[in-house]
DNA sequence: GTCTATAGCCAGATAGAC
DNA sequence: GTCTATCTGGCTATAGAC
């Protein structure tokens, strides 16, 4: 009952690092303005996590693993393609809204050191298509939906949701947007984006 | 005559810079290496650009430079929406097939510094969506193509055409693909997200 | 313009007191 | 476990010979 309230040094400092670490990647990151936002010194980083490289892992995998359960949301339940792109669509966005800066995280780090994902990969839980690739074409044999390639539509899917908090500077600036009008158009997007898609494929 | 075929040093740097500046960011980028990539002295590399950081922006403004008019190709000609989404979505894709790291580093670098936008807008020549615009609302007044917001369209086009570049390396992993197999899935993206997005707005 | 050598700084890591 | 002080290496930048 003593940890429930008062967070462990150990926490703190994950905590710290996270914010730090996913604004500035791992070479902006300092240990110092981690240890500031922690609240505690630098050399206790090292004293619970060694070295800059492994604090820093510990940021990532904790991360990832926030990401993969939104992920096997729509690979792995048993509603209907259609079911499944509005839930994701929805919750997606809803997650990302409250975790902006998690996206680019992993995307930046995965691009600077792509054996990264060779580790994640040994991970119960890493997303996988199966399911959702033989649910696609159950659902165009029975003429629910139109021919399309289940990976291609995964990727847009993936697509369409991510971009926006990928993107977001570039975004802003091509529809002259300030955060809050920026906001009320990736809230709308929620439900459009799912409309999108299933405009797109849906047989009528 | 005599500058046709030997690189001036400048451009030398310029390019070995493109190379290190692109893969590594700049945070994680070294002169030094840049300086071996160019085959000549570290000490040439600030008696030319003076320092790193003004080296990272003739950098920058020259990759910004080679993605605006992909852009403005969508959006200032006179052709049909479906044509605009045709040939933007092939010559994206062909484009940056040649270009791969060009949408990273741009997004990265970006959102590492959103004041840098603000520089890039003073610039002609960036991308302006008024006239998108209102091609959207006239072709739908004309039923040609479903109700949609010009915005969400646009936003919509980018992200299908640029996240199999920015999140290459997840995609990768969700697929179990190698260079060879992604390199064919991206070459089918070419007609497949033009298709795609127009099954979804056109109207029937 | 091009090089070598080095100044000067900054960040990660550790030693050692408490 | 937590702190202060310090070591060490690496990196940007410059001085100065040629």
């Amino acid at each position: 009952m003593k940890q429930e309230k008062e967070a462990t040094t150990e926490q703190q400092i994950l905590d710290a690092a996270k914010d730090v670490f996913q604004s500035k990647g791992m070479e902006g990151a300092r240990m110092q303005e981690i240890a500031d936002v922690a609240g505690i010194n630098k050399a206790m980083l090292h004293y619970y996590y060694r070295s800059k490289q492994l604090l820093f892992e510990a940021v990532f995998k904790n991360a990832f693993s926030l990401l993969a359960p939104q992920l096997n949301i729509i690979l792995n339940d048993d509603s209907s393609i259609e079911d499944k792109i509005r839930s994701f669509t929805f919750n997606y966005t809803t997650f990302m809204m409250k975790h902006p800066y998690l996206p680019n995280f992993i995307i930046q780090e995965l691009n600077r050191n792509e054996d990264f994902v060779l580790k994640l990969k040994e991970n119960t839980g890493f997303p996988n298509l199966e399911k959702f690739k033989a649910k696609v074409d159950a659902e165009i044999n029975q003429g629910l939906i139109n021919p399309i390639d289940a990976e291609q539509l995964f990727v847009n899917i993936i697509a369409l949701n991510i971009f926006p908090f990928l993107g977001k500077p570039l975004v802003k600036a091509f529809t002259d947007k300030d955060e809050k009008t920026y906001k009320e158009f990736v809230e709308r997007r929620k439900t459009e984006v799912a409309d999108f898609i299933i405009n797109s494929i849906k047989r009528t």
